[in-house]
RNA sequence: GGAGGGGUGGCAGAGUGGUCUAAUGCACCGGUCUUGAAAACCGGAGUGGGGGAUUCUCCACCGUGGGUUCGAAUCCCACCCCCUCCGCCA
């Protein structure tokens, strides 16, 4: 949501934010629907002022005993009050007109984003070890000996659909693990409060964090009117959602595990083989909550939490900072963090860190009090995977297969698997 | 699902038709006192919006949306949420 009166006051350089996302100039239109509101709102509320001005005086006269004079003012506030109503609908159809269209304009994006308008001028800023090296031809994971026992798609479509998988054995105990060992990394050593949430949640939520109104087609919404979240960031975001906070109760940092649901409208024939794009996926999520100067060192912080992982899991990867033209909606500035697949040859999105600013916070209507100050002031709020469990399974298992069609496990992830070393062709547990 | 109770500022909580311009307490901010702090005392302070300007003024907001009334935090209706009990249930 952005600020009617930033827009005002510079309208030019609303134009050239939005220029630099690739979108067309819109300040004109929004600041005509601006002067209509306030015009409207002018004269109703100028209206609104006579009318209670009468009441009071008609009151005193009731008072007084002056019946007289109380039925020439009650008689002619009954006649203009429809006029007041109607102005004060006018009024307030003109506010909902603005801020329908505020609502739909995306986040300004930081002047350090690079300009582009696709994935392919996103920068590359970091490279983290080299891609695997194998004695033989790596294959992607849904071809891996060791991995077919435990991953059914052919049974998921039958009971739910395409784009669904059903995990068993020792698939299913990895994939476990992972989180387990996301969640632990992150409670004990990288200050995350671990957090446990609703997987449905009500439009005003989708709204707050910026689902809703524009991308009601990428999530799914139940007969009652609730949505199945997309990503836990909804739910942690929305924790502080109509809340005045004090200075001191910042930094909030959340963690949560949970399932993600996505419709994946308009990605029909993406990634259709394997398990990279599922409508029902898992994910650790990473939410902070901040003071508005301390946005863009958390953003550094959070980024670090991720790529952590990605190191003691021994996997390649490289982080990128998204060019204007691949930012989502709500972000100013966003890291993406690919893993290699082998399989694919390819650098994936494994993480995705974005600062929101203050643009969720304003549709949330979030603020801390600082210290010393009268005023309130907008949180800021960032969110990252930390890490997709469903991509960090599959990025273990490809980066780790072995020239059999076992997989050899990453030494961070025994503990989690009763000390199991690897994974057997036939998809069974060595040392369990 | 049934019955009952409730939702008021950052928090607690009073207020059942007319200076509510929402009491009071806590927390907060400024000041006095103090070497400093605490305590005490004095004062200030809600959120959003409109107009005019830097001394101001007006409108809206007491869960949400309607309604009754000259006038609604207060009365009526619907919905949402919370609590207690009953029923059902993982």
């Amino acid at each position: 949501m952005h600020d009617i009166k930033y827009i005002r006051s510079n309208p030019e350089e609303f134009d050239n934010h939005l220029n630099r996302r690739g979108l067309d100039p819109m300040s004109e239109e929004i600041l005509s629907i601006d002067k209509a509101r306030r015009e409207k709102i002018r004269k109703a509320e100028n209206f609104r002022a006579g009318l209670n001005q009468q009441s009071k005086q008609a009151g005193l006269a009731k008072s007084k005993g002056s019946l007289g004079e109380f039925e020439r003012l009650r008689a002619s506030i009954s006649n203009t009050k429809e006029d007041a109503q109607k102005l004060e609908q006018e009024a307030s159809k003109e506010n909902r007109k603005l801020e329908g269209l505020l609502l739909t304009i995306p986040n300004l994006p930081s002047p350090d984003v690079p300009v582009g308008s696709s994935e392919n001028d996103n920068v590359e800023i970091k490279r983290w070890g080299e891609p695997t090296k194998f004695e033989f031809a790596p294959v992607e994971h849904f071809e891996i000996p060791a991995v077919k026992p435990g991953m059914d798609f052919t049974t998921a479509a039958k009971i739910s659909g395409s784009r669904f998988v059903i995990l068993s054995g020792s698939i299913a105990k990895l994939h476990r693990a992972l989180a387990q060992f996301m969640l632990d990394v992150h409670t004990e050593e990288n200050g995350l409060q671990e957090v446990w949430t609703p997987v449905l949640v009500n439009p005003e939520t989708m709204l707050g964090t910026g689902q809703l109104p524009k991308f009601a087609e990428d999530s799914y919404r139940t007969e009652e009117g609730k949505w199945l979240i997309p990503t836990s960031e909804v739910p942690l975001t929305n924790i502080v959602s109509g809340l005045t906070v004090d200075e001191d109760y910042l930094p909030r940092r959340y963690c949560a595990h949970s399932q993600c649901f996505r419709s994946e409208a308009g990605s029909a024939g993406k990634d259709t083989s394997g398990m990279l794009r599922q409508h029902q996926f898992e994910k650790v999520e990473m939410v902070s909550i901040t003071k508005s100067s301390e946005s863009e060192n958390e953003h550094d912080r959070m980024l670090r939490c991720a790529e952590d992982f990605l190191e003691r899991l021994k996997l390649p990867y490289r982080t990128v900072v998204l060019c204007t033209g691949d930012m989502g909606f709500g972000a100013k500035k966003t890291y993406d963090i690919e893993v290699w697949l082998p399989g694919q040859e390819k650098y994936r999105e494994i993480s995705s860190v974005s600062n929101c600013g203050d643009f969720q916070a304003r549709r949330m209507n979030a603020r801390y009090r600082p210290k010393g100050v009268k005023t309130t002031n907008f949180v800021h709020t960032l969110n990252g995977s930390g890490l997709a469990v469903g991509r960090a399974l599959i990025a273990v298992l490809e980066n780790y297969q072995q020239a059999d069609g076992g997989i050899s496990i990453p030494d961070v992830l025994a503990p989690y698997l009763k000390g199991a070393t690897s994974i057997l062709p036939n998809g069974e547990f060595v040392d369990i």
